[in-house]
DNA sequence: TTCGTTTTCTTGATCAATTCCAGTTAGTGG
DNA sequence: CCACTAACTGGAATTGATCAAGAAAACGAA
């Protein structure tokens, strides 16, 4: 099935903003809506922020991408959907890779106690310092003093 | 130890702002930084939003005090702090509820990879709806209309 | 105590990420 | 090919939070 299909199975029209969207989210890794609005601009000239914003609000509605929120950095957006999978964060340049889930569907941890709650997912963030930042390579904000690394 | 020496030993002054500061967040359920100002106001009078903020920083960055930011609320304040437990928190009021961590200490979770990553912390939120929000007795913001409920 | 140093607080501007709004453009089903 | 409505544009506005410079206050030392 190719994006246009995709995206018109979602109920959603097939505009190239879109399809150059769908693109880059799944092309980059983890990126913010900054710059995908970059890669679309590349891709098909002149597209709005808001058009960026409004596209990734259908995406992410429609369950065409998944949004996720790490404490710290903008909101960023991937395709790996419906697997449930978590993320390991770098607390110093904020990269963001993929874990597998291995209790596949969600919710993938039983609380202890759910008081009252209704619970449909449980969303599980590695908090590290990735390969590149402990060496030095990484393009770190601030890696010059790693200051306190805060536990939980 | 009262709150006094507790700020002393963290190495902080001690002010009038200080202790309300943390005497709002202790007392208060995961306050973001607009509800301890005004808290805080209520209590020792005129307090500017950037001596509030300032103060939430010294005690966070000294432990005192522990930061969280759930995705789509802004940030919340808590005095729980170095047992490493988790939270619930509820899709349409946003409210958060604390569970007990049933490892301990951080990270009380092993990735299935880590791809290299020096891993400090296991963040879980567990995402559903509280049980005021089931019944329709919250003060959701949009409890109207329940809509989606995405899974992870 | 009183002083001097350093932190903390105040006012006010600024920022980044995101959303709202009104009008225009362009997919899509008929 | 038309009409209807979703999607896009440009621009202003909101929210949550930070930065900056000077004034006030805490606290160790004299």
């Amino acid at each position: 099935m190719d994006d246009a299909a995709t995206l018109r199975g979602a109920g959603l029209r097939v505009t190239a903003a879109r399809l150059a969207i769908l693109d880059a989210v799944r092309t980059g890794n983890h990126l913010d809506a900054e710059h995908i609005a970059h890669a679309v601009r590349g891709r098909v000239g002149h597209v709005s922020t808001q058009a960026v914003y409004d596209g990734l609000h259908a995406l992410t509605d429609t369950g065409l991408v998944r949004r996720i929120e790490p404490a710290g950095s903008p909101a960023r957006y991937e395709t790996r959907v419906g697997d449930n999978h978590h993320h390991l964060v770098c607390r110093l340049c904020k990269g963001v890779t993929d874990i597998d889930c291995v209790a596949g569907a969600a919710p993938c941890l039983e609380p202890s106690q759910s008081h009252g709650y209704l619970i449909d997912e449980a969303e599980v963030v590695f908090w590290g310092v990735c390969p590149d930042c402990r060496s030095g390579t990484g393009e770190a904000p601030n890696a010059s003093e790693p200051s306190a690394v805060p536990r939980g």
